[in-house]
DNA sequence: GCCTTGACGTTAG
DNA sequence: ACTAACGCCAAGG
């Protein structure tokens, strides 16, 4: 009785989150399309605000799931600039302001598989 | 129970 | 190449 339910769905997208490496950025979309919900791009958005440290007990580097064009869409959930800055120290290269080199440093959940 | 909103993406103009 | 509109699905009002 594997039933993909909505709160299994959030809990892969906080595993495969959890696993984007340094320096690596992936998109809502990609993540989406992995777990076979190719229109779920929103709900991936869903799942990290709803997201809390707590309940999951393990850290997920958040800041590393951009839209498809690379853009922090997502830093106003951040405080202040932290989402920018935690992609600098990871060595993300930016090409404007809040926007990074998604060429180079694109990464899919795809890779997990080595 | 209907309507609006949103950490998105694709297609059309 | 740029902008507008629609589709998607869940959560909140």
């Amino acid at each position: 009785m594997s039933k993909t339910n909505t709160n299994d769905f959030y809990q892969k997208v906080y595993e495969i989150v959890a696993r984007i490496p340094e320096g690596k950025v992936t998109s809502y979309g990609a993540i989406a399309g992995y777990l076979g919900v190719e229109s779920g791009a929103r709900m991936v958005g869903y799942a990290l605000n709803n997201y809390n440290s707590a309940d999951l007990g393990f850290y997920i580097p958040a800041h590393r799931v951009l839209n498809r064009l690379g853009q922090l869409t997502g830093r106003g959930h951040f405080e202040g600039d932290t989402m920018r800055e935690r992609l600098e120290q990871d060595g993300v290269e930016f090409v404007e302001e809040y926007t990074v080199n998604m060429e180079k440093h694109f990464w899919t959940p795809y890779e997990l598989e080595d």
